[in-house]
DNA sequence: AGCGCTTTTGCAACAAAGCTGCATAAGTGT
DNA sequence: ACACTTATGCAGCTTTGTTGCAAAAGCGCT
């Protein structure tokens, strides 16, 4: 991990008004260093350190409300997140893209060039969000 | 439950080439008499009588292969099913409709008249299914 | 209706995921 | 360096999901 990195990792934890910590910070930086979204037992394997299973609980939860991360739904038992490229601040995410899974490797990536389209819901439906998850095989894959 | 319904339950089992039992002709009730998708918790408590929690995972993984129900993804603990409609078959479901989790009531529904748009994916991806969710208030709930 | 064969169910035991309360440790501002 | 606030780790618990195996139920045939 660069320092480059790590001064970035430093500064977003400061603007989103959270103290920099170790657990924080190598949670970030895993983030960072991995292409795919990342589900939570990945956290307890890939960290060489390994953080007790509440704080890293805590932890996303706390990153998903600022901003920080976003989750993406699934059909497994477990829920996968990935950092928030675009300009999500505190309880106001805008990820509109769409998010792809693959049946070969598993790999969940958010494809950030493919926009959600719009949906036109029936009336009476009020639209906060949408998620799209495609799943099939993955570029690498083929 | 109607006579028409419970004559239509064992005709679906049958055309699955599914064998008849109580838990599967209950659990296909269920989703009858609910509107929108069930998880796997509401089954042991909406059912009168209890199943095994056991049962009931097989019964529904039996279900998906047959095409009778499909799964819908959440970022919750849960996963959710409801029947398929369309004419989904083993190991090949069609179900291109939209899915709704109400923020207020906590529902999640099938739109089923609201097709999931087109996606263009980028280059050297296969697309297999595509899912969209979308969360918000729903039409009862405002 | 009865018989044998196959499929389904229920139980026990386990594994993974997720949550809560509370005491200790670490980070922050002065 | 100190006091104050926030984050972490631990213990213990709940919920969700899985596996192996023996008993029970369903099915086809006579
Ligand atoms: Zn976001
Ligand atoms: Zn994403
Ligand atoms: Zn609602
Ligand atoms: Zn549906």
């Amino acid at each position: 991990m660069s320092n480059k990195n790590k001064a970035s990792i430093t500064e977003l934890l400061r603007a989103s008004k959270l103290s920099i910590t170790d657990t924080r910070v190598k949670i970030l930086e895993l983030f960072m260093n991995t292409n795919g979204a990342l589900e939570h037992s990945s956290f307890e394997k890939l960290a060489g350190q390994s953080f007790d299973r509440v704080t890293v609980y805590r932890t996303l939860q706390t990153f998903l409300d600022k901003g920080i991360i976003h989750s993406i739904p699934t059909t497994d038992t477990s829920i996968r997140y990935a950092l928030c490229k675009s300009d999500c601040s505190e309880h106001d995410h805008h990820d509109h893209h769409v998010h792809f899974k693959c049946e070969e490797c598993g790999a969940t990536t958010c494809l950030e060039d493919t926009d959600v389209p719009e949906i036109h819901l029936p009336k009476g439906y009020a639209m906060h969000n949408v998620d799209v998850v495609v799943s099939g095989v993955c570029n690498q894959c083929r």
